[in-house]
DNA sequence: GCGGATCAC
DNA sequence: TATGGTGATCCGC
C-alpha cells in the first residue's frame, strides 16, 4: 500500500477522497448524508483495491498538472497584463453584443429515472411500505424501500437510496456496506424506452421540435407557445408540462428554463446574478478534474472568473478560455433541434469481463467485439472508414489503438480482421497483455441506408457499364460523371461520402505498413473473408489484407491478387532489412501528420448529451459558444 | 490522423 | 467478492 508515501496530496488523501465520491456528488436527495461518513466508508472499501490504485495515481497527476497551473498563474501575475485585459474586456463586449434574451428554453429532466419506472411497474415494492400512519392530523406517512437499478456499477437509485449516501456510478458492493437492505433490480431497457415515449408525446405538444437528449432528459423551446398563449408565463407553462407529464406518465419531472436556468428573468441582470454565486461544478463541462483545477487557481463560483479575466487566455487554451468567459456572462446555446437532425459520429461498444489473458483468448474476445458491432453498425446503418480498438489494462489502465482505413467497413470479418493487428501489436508492446475490458468503435462514418441512391448508382455503374461498353464504347466515357453530378445533386450529399464509395477501383500508394499481414493473412484469405453481403445495394466486395483494397468476390482474383500483395510487401521489407513487430508498431504510429491544422479553429462546441447524434456540421453559425446548462439541483 | 483525457448521462 | 457503456470533444503531438 501506498499509505506511507504521501504526495503532495496531503496526508489523508484528501483529493483522492473527494473524487472518489464519485461524479453525482451534486446530485439532489443528499442534503441530508454525511458526506465525511460516506466518504470514510467508499475509501476504506475501495483501499487497496487495483481500481483504487488506479485512481491514486490518477489524483496524483492531476495534483502535478495543477501544479503546473499554479506556477503558471504566478509567473503572469508577475507580469504587466494591461494589453491581456483589455483584449478580454473586448471579447466580454462582443459576447455582450451577442446575448440572446428572446427565446425560452425549457431542460426537462426526469427524477431518478429508471428508479422511478421500476417503482411504478413494481406494486410490490410498495406494499407494506405505504402504510397508515394515525399521525393526529391524519397523514400519510410514505416509506420507500431503498432501492437501485443495475448491477456491478448502479446505473441509478431511489431518493431513499440517496439518504445513505447510495449514488449512481458507485459500485454495487459498495453501496451494499452503505444500505445493507439496499434492493437491487435489473436494467429493463425496453420498460425505460416505452416510458420515454409517453413523455414524449406530452413534450411534443409544447414544441415539436423537442430535442431528447438520453431517454430521460429534452430541451424544448416554447417560444411559439408562449405567442400562441400570450395568457400564461414561462413559469405557469413550465409548471403545466410538469403536471401533465405526470399525469400521463406518473413520473415527475424537474423542469427549468434554459440558458438562464430556472425561473429567473430573461434579463441580462437576472442572468449575472444567477450565474455570480453559482459552483462553478454546477454547470455542465465542468466535471471533477475540472473543478479541482478551478479551485487551485482559486475560482470556486462564476463569479470568480472575473477578476482573473486577463489571465485566462494564458493560463488554459482559447476554446477553455472562452468558456469560461461564455459561463461567467451567464451565456449558453440558445438553439434547439431534434435529434434526427444531428449526425452520428461514431458507433461502438465495449463490455467488461473477468481478467483475460492470452492469444487466443483474446482472439476470441476480439471476434465476439467484433460480432457485436456488426449488428450495432447494421442498426445505425453506417459503415466506418477508421477502425478503433480500445483496451483496459487489468490495472485499469485505458489505451486506445485506432486505424484508418481506405475504405468504410461494417462486416464482423472484417472488422476482426482490421482490427486484429491493433491487438496483436499491443501483445507485443505488453507482456503478458492482460485486460478487464475490450472494445472496438468505427469512425469516419458513411450511411449504408440513407445513400441507397448513390449505392445503386455505383452498382449500376458497374453493370449497366459493362453493357453500354459492349453498346457503344463512345457514351462509356462520358455518361457516368453526368449521372454521378445528377445524382449527386438529387440526393444532397455530400461529395466526400460519394468519393468514399468510388474509392474502391483506385490504387493509391498509401500502402499500409506491413505490421499487420502476418496476423491478416492467417486469417481473411478465402471463405473467411466474406463479402458485406448485409447491404445488398453494395456490389459484392472483398478485402486484401494488406493493401486494404476492395476486391471481386471472386476466388482465384482474389488468390492472386493476394499473393501479388504479398511478394510486394516481401520485397519492401527486404529493402527495409529486418525490423521486429514492435519496431514496425512504432513506425505506423510515428507516421509524419505535419498537419499543423489545429489551430485557430473557431471555438464550434459539438458536445452532445449521453445517446445523443453528433451535432450536424453542415452549420458554421455564430453559435460558437459551449453548449452549458445547469446542472438539475431538484 | 493518433492517443490520452475529460465529460455527460 | 473485486468499480459500466455509449458517444462526443479537446489537446498536444
Amino acid at each position: 500500500m501506498a499509505s506511507g508515501s504521501t504526495s503532495s496530496n496531503g496526508p489523508d488523501h484528501a483529493s483522492l477522497r473527494h473524487s472518489l465520491l464519485g461524479p453525482s456528488l451534486l446530485k439532489a436527495g443528499q442534503d441530508q448524508v454525511d458526506q465525511q461518513k460516506v466518504g470514510e466508508v467508499i475509501y476504506n472499501a475501495s483501499k487497496g483495491s487495483k481500481f483504487f490504485k488506479h485512481e491514486e495515481k490518477r489524483d496524483e497527476q492531476l495534483t502535478k498538472r495543477i501544479e503546473v497551473i499554479l506556477r503558471r498563474k504566478r509567473e503572469l501575475e508577475a507580469l504587466d497584463l494591461t494589453s491581456e485585459l483589455k483584449r478580454t474586456d473586448e471579447q466580454i463586449t462582443a459576447l455582450e453584443a451577442s446575448r440572446d434574451l428572446s427565446q425560452y428554453i425549457v431542460h426537462v429532466d426526469c427524477d431518478a429515472f429508471y428508479a422511478s419506472v421500476e417503482e411504478l411497474d413494481r406494486p410490490e415494492l410498495k406494499e407494506g411500505i405505504f402504510f397508515n400512519c394515525t399521525t393526529k392530523s391524519g397523514y400519510l406517512l410514505i416509506l420507500v424501500v431503498p432501492m437501485a437499478v443495475g448491477s456491478g456499477v448502479l446505473t441509478t437509485c431511489n431518493y431513499k437510496a440517496r439518504e445513505f449516501g447510495v449514488r449512481s456510478g458507485m459500485a454495487g458492493y459498495i453501496a451494499k456496506q452503505l444500505c445493507p437492505q439496499l434492493v437491487f433490480l435489473p436494467l429493463s431497457f425496453d420498460k425505460y424506452t416505452q416510458k420515454a415515449e409517453e413523455i414524449r408525446e406530452v413534450l411534443a405538444r409544447y414544441d415539436e421540435r423537442y430535442e431528447a437528449g438520453s431517454c430521460d432528459e429534452a430541451f424544448l423551446n416554447i417560444t411559439g407557445y408562449m405567442e400562441e398563449h400570450p395568457d400564461m408565463t414561462p413559469d405557469q407553462i413550465t409548471e403545466q408540462i410538469r403536471a401533465e407529464v405526470f399525469e400521463k406518465a406518473k413520473i415527475s419531472v424537474s423542469a427549468g428554463i434554459a440558458p438562464n436556468a430556472r425561473r429567473i428573468l430573461n434579463t441580462r441582470e437576472a442572468v449575472v446574478s444567477f450565474m455570480t454565486p453559482l459552483p462553478v461544478r454546477k454547470v455542465n463541462g465542468v466535471g471533477r478534474v475540472f473543478e479541482r483545477e478551478l479551485q487551485a487557481i482559486g475560482v470556486h463560483t462564476w463569479g470568480d472568473i472575473y477578476p482573473l479575466r486577463g489571465l485566462l487566455q494564458r493560463l488554459f487554451s482559447e476554446k477553455l478560455a472562452s468558456f469560461l468567459l461564455n459561463c461567467h456572462l451567464g451565456l449558453g446555446r440558445t438553439r434547439v433541434q431534434p435529434v434526427e437532425e444531428y449526425e452520428r459520429k461514431s458507433v461502438g461498444t465495449e463490455r467488461t469481463f473477468k481478467d483475460l489473458e492470452g492469444g487466443e483468448k483474446l482472439k476470441e474476445k476480439l471476434r465476439a467485439t467484433a460480432v457485436e458491432l456488426e449488428k450495432d453498425l447494421k442498426r445505425a446503418g453506417s459503415a466506418g472508414r477508421t477502425v478503433n480498438l480500445k483496451v483496459k489494462l487489468h490495472s485499469y489502465e485505458v489505451l486506445n489503438r485506432q486505424r484508418a482505413l481506405t475504405r468504410p467497413i461494417h462486416s464482423a470479418d472484417d472488422l476482426y480482421n482490421y482490427s486484429l493487428p491493433l491487438l496483436q501489436a499491443l501483445e507485443t508492446e505488453f507482456k503478458p497483455l492482460r485486460l478487464r475490458l475490450m472494445g472496438l468503435r468505427m469512425t469516419s462514418l458513411v450511411s449504408t441506408t440513407k445513400s441507397t441512391k448513390m449505392q445503386e448508382f455505383f452498382k449500376n455503374a458497374v453493370v449497366t457499364g459493362k453493357r453500354k461498353r459492349e453498346d457503344n464504347e463512345g457514351e462509356w466515357e462520358v455518361w457516368p460523371e453526368e449521372e454521378f453530378q445528377q445524382i449527386k445533386a438529387a440526393s444532397g450529399e455530400k461529395e466526400e461520402d460519394i468519393l468514399l464509395l468510388s474509392q474502391h477501383d483506385q490504387l493509391d500508394e498509401e500502402v499500409v505498413e506491413g505490421e499487420e499481414r502476418g496476423a491478416a493473412t492467417e486469417n481473411t484469405i478465402g471463405p473467411n473473408a466474406k463479402p458485406s453481403e448485409e447491404v445488398p445495394q453494395q456490389v459484392e466486395k472483398w478485402s486484401c489484407p494488406i493493401c486494404l483494397r476492395s476486391l471481386p468476390a471472386d476466388d482465384a482474383l482474389f488468390n492472386e491478387h493476394v499473393d501479388f500483395c504479398l511478394s510486394r510487401e516481401t520485397i519492401k521489407e527486404a529493402a527495409r532489412g529486418p525490423s521486429p513487430e514492435p519496431e514496425r508498431a512504432k513506425q505506423v504510429q510515428q507516421r509524419p501528420q505535419s498537419q499543423g491544422s489545429n489551430k485557430v479553429g473557431r471555438p464550434s462546441d459539438k458536445r452532445r448529451k449521453g445517446s445523443g447524434k453528433g451535432k450536424s456540421t453542415g452549420n458554421e453559425e455564430s453559435n460558437t459558444m459551449r453548449q452549458y446548462f445547469v446542472k438539475a439541483n431538484d
